[in-house]
DNA sequence: TTTAGGG
DNA sequence: CCCTAAA
C-alpha cells in the first residue's frame, strides 16, 4: 500500500434512525427520569450502577439504520498520511524515550484515550513519531478504529464468551485474511455481553414482555404498575406518580434526531468498510454516550418530573407531534492515575488521535433547544471543534429541519426482527467497546525489550511499571502479548512481517531475552520439582 | 489483581 | 486485542 494515500473524512449530517420501539407509558417516563439521573451522578461521581429499574418492558418491535447522506469533507480538512501516527499526547513528547537516552528507556504518554472522544486532525501533531504510514494496514485498522465512546471497560458482565472461534486468526502474510477476520468480529462485536440481564434483575418476577404488550388489558393495572415501577421509585425517591387506573401506551418513535456524525476513513476504503464502520459509529452511540430528549409539537421538555399525560403526550402522536431526539453526553470515564506516582506531571492537554468518528451537535441542528444540547465531551470539545471548524459544505446542506429526511420504514423491519426486551439493568449497554489498535512504535518497542531483559517475562506487572509506568493503554497484559507477537515476528522470515518494521536488532535481543528467560524458568521448575 | 495462554 | 481460568 501507499503511504501516500490519504484518510478520508466524511460527516455524516443526518443520520436518522428509524426505530419503532414499543414503550409502556410508565417506562418511558422511567426511561426519561433515568436518562437524566445518570447524568447527573455521572457528572458529579462517575460512573454508578443504577439498579433502580427493575422491569422494563419495553419491545424494541424493529429498527433499521439509513443513512441518509455521506459528505465528503473539504481537502483542507481530510486529514493526511503523516498524521497517521499520531498515538502519542503531546506530553509524550517530554518522555520520549528516544530522546532521553538513559539507561531505562520509558515510555511515558498518557493519552488518555478512553476518555475522549477522538476527533479528525488534519495536520500532524506530534513528530517525533513521525513513521512511513503504513495506509495498507491503516486502511483495516480504521475500521476498528473508529470505534469510540467506549463503554466502560470495569462493566462487566461473567458469563459472556465470545463466540469468534471459527475464524481463526493465522500469522498469515496477507491482509485479506485479517480483514475478513476483522470484519466479522465488527458486525456483531455489540452483541457481546447483551443478555444475561433478565434473570438477574426479575428473578421471581418473570415479567414476559409478551403478556404486557399483546394482552395489555388482561394485565395492565394497578398490579403491573406496582411491580415495575415499586421497586424504582423507592430508590428513586418515588417521583413517578402513577394511578392505577393509567392504561398502558404504545408509542411508536419512528425516527431519532442525530447530531451529525464525523467519520475518518482512508479513501481507500471500500463502500463496504464504510457501511461497517458507520454502523459502528452509530450502533455506538446508540448504545451509550446519549440521552433522550423529547420534543412535544417542537418543544423540548425539560421537566422529568411531569407525566406524559400532563406533557400532552398521548397515543395520537399525530396531534402533538412527539419527537425523540439523541443527545450527547459527557464522556463520563474519568481517568484515575495511579495514585502511587504523583510526580507525573498533570494538567496536560489531552492530545487528540487521528481515529475519528465523533459525534458532535451542532448547534444549528437543534432548532427547538434553547442551549444547544452540546456536552463537553471531556475537554475534547474545543478541540474539536477547531479541528472541524466551519464546514462550508453543510451550511448549504444543513437545515434545521433535516431531522425531516425520513426514510419510510420497510414493513418487513417491523415485524421481522427478533424482540429484544429492553433490559439493561445499570441503564448501561451490555457491549463493551473494544478497544482502539494502537501498534507498538519502535520506541515502545524498545523499551519494553529492555525491560524484560531486565526482569525478565513474567512480571509483566513490574514491566509495566518499569518500562510503561504512566501509558495508561498499554496494560501489562498489552505488554506480554506484545511480547509474544515480538517473538514470534522475530521468528517469522523479515517478508512475512507487517506493520512498522521493528529493526532486526530489537528482534535479536528480544529472541535472546526470550531465550534467556525461558531457560531460567525451566531451570527453576526443575528445582521445584525437586 | 496478575499470570499465562488460547482465541 | 480479547477473554478467562488459575493462582
Amino acid at each position: 500500500m501507499r503511504s501516500t494515500e490519504h484518510q478520508k473524512v466524511l460527516i455524516i449530517q443526518r443520520v436518522n434512525i428509524l426505530t419503532k420501539y414499543s414503550v409502556t407509558l410508565p417506562y418511558l417516563e422511567i426511561l426519561l427520569k433515568r436518562s437524566q439521573g445518570l447524568l447527573k451522578r455521572k457528572l458529579e461521581t462517575g460512573p454508578s450502577k443504577d439498579t433502580s429499574i427493575k422491569d422494563e418492558r419495553t419491545q424494541i418491535l424493529g429498527n433499521s439504520v439509513d443513512i441518509m447522506k455521506v459528505e465528503g469533507m473539504p481537502p483542507e480538512l481530510v486529514s493526511c498520511g503523516h498524521d497517521v501516527k499520531t498515538y502519542f499526547s503531546e506530553d509524550c513528547k517530554n518522555h520520549d524515550p528516544l530522546l532521553c537516552h538513559c539507561a531505562n528507556i520509558k515510555v511515558d504518554s498518557r493519552d488518555d484515550d478512553e476518555n475522549c472522544v477522538r476527533y479528525a486532525q488534519p495536520l500532524s501533531v506530534v513528530k517525533e513519531f513521525e513513521h512511513p504510514p503504513d495506509a495498507g494496514d491503516e486502511k483495516i485498522n480504521n475500521l476498528a478504529a473508529s470505534r469510540h465512546w467506549r463503554v466502560a471497560s470495569e462493566r462487566r458482565i461473567g458469563g459472556y464468551s465470545r463466540n469468534d472461534g471459527k475464524i481463526r486468526q493465522v500469522y498469515h502474510p496477507r491482509r485479506t485474511c485479517y480483514a475478513h477476520q476483522r470484519s466479522q468480529k465488527i458486525y456483531p462485536f455489540k452483541k457481546r455481553k447483551f443478555f444475561n440481564r433478565m434473570p438477574l434483575t426479575t428473578p421471581d418476577r418473570g415479567f414476559n414482555c409478551q403478556s404486557i404488550f399483546n394482552s395489555p388489558d388482561k394485565r395492565v393495572n394497578s398490579d403491573n404498575y406496582c411491580a415495575e415501577i415499586g421497586p424504582s421509585s423507592s430508590t428513586t425517591g418515588g417521583q413517578v406518580p402513577l394511578k392505577s387506573s393509567d392504561c398502558n401506551m404504545k408509542l411508536s418513535i419512528k425516527s431519532f434526531k442525530v447530531p451529525d456524525l464525523f467519520i475518518e476513513i482512508p479513501a481507500t476504503a471500500t463502500v463496504g468498510s464504510l457501511k461497517r464502520t458507520v454502523l459502528e459509529a452509530v450502533t455506538s452511540i446508540l448504545g451509550d454516550g446519549l440521552h433522550v430528549g423529547i420534543l412535544v409539537q417542537g418543544k423540548k421538555v425539560r421537566d422529568d418530573n411531569k407525566t406524559l399525560l400532563q406533557t400532552g403526550i398521548s397515543q395520537d402522536e399525530k396531534s402533538h407531534n412527539l419527537g425523540f431526539m439523541l443527545e450527547p453526553k459527557r464522556a463520563k470515564l474519568k481517568y484515575s492515575p495511579r495514585s502511587k506516582d504523583p510526580s507525573l506531571p498533570s494538567g496536560r492537554s489531552r492530545e487528540l488521535t487521528r481515529h475519528s468518528a465523533s459525534l458532535v451537535s451542532q448547534p444549528g441542528t437543534s432548532s427547538v433547544s434553547p442551549n444547544p444540547p452540546i456536552i463537553n465531551f471531556g475537554g475534547c470539545v474545543k478541540r474539536d471543534l477547531n479541528t472541524v471548524p466551519s464546514l462550508p459544505s453543510t451550511s448549504t446542506e444543513k437545515t434545521p429541519q433535516a431531522s425531516q429526511a425520513l426514510v419510510a420504514v420497510p414493513p418487513i423491519s417491523m415485524n421481522a426482527l427478533a424482540v429484544v426486551p429492553f433490559h439493561r439493568k445499570s441503564g448501561h449497554p451490555e457491549y463493551v467497546q473494544r478497544r482502539i489498535r494502537r501498534p507498538f512504535s519502535v520506541p515502545e518497542v524498545e523499551a519494553l525489550v529492555q525491560a524484560v531483559e531486565k526482569l525478565g517475562t513474567g512480571r509483566w506487572r513490574d514491566v509495566k511499571l518499569r518500562a510503561f509506568d504512566g501509558t495508561k493503554h498499554r496494560t501489562y497484559v498489552d505488554l506480554k502479548d506484545k511480547w509474544k507477537t515480538l517473538v514470534h515476528t522475530a521468528r517469522i522470515s523479515p517478508q512475512q512481517r507487517r506493520g512498522e518494521p521493528v529493526p532486526q536488532e530489537l528482534l535479536d535481543r528480544v529472541l535472546a531475552a526470550h531465550a534467556s528467560w525461558s531457560q531460567r524458568h525451566s531451570k527453576q521448575q526443575v528445582k521445584a520439582a525437586v
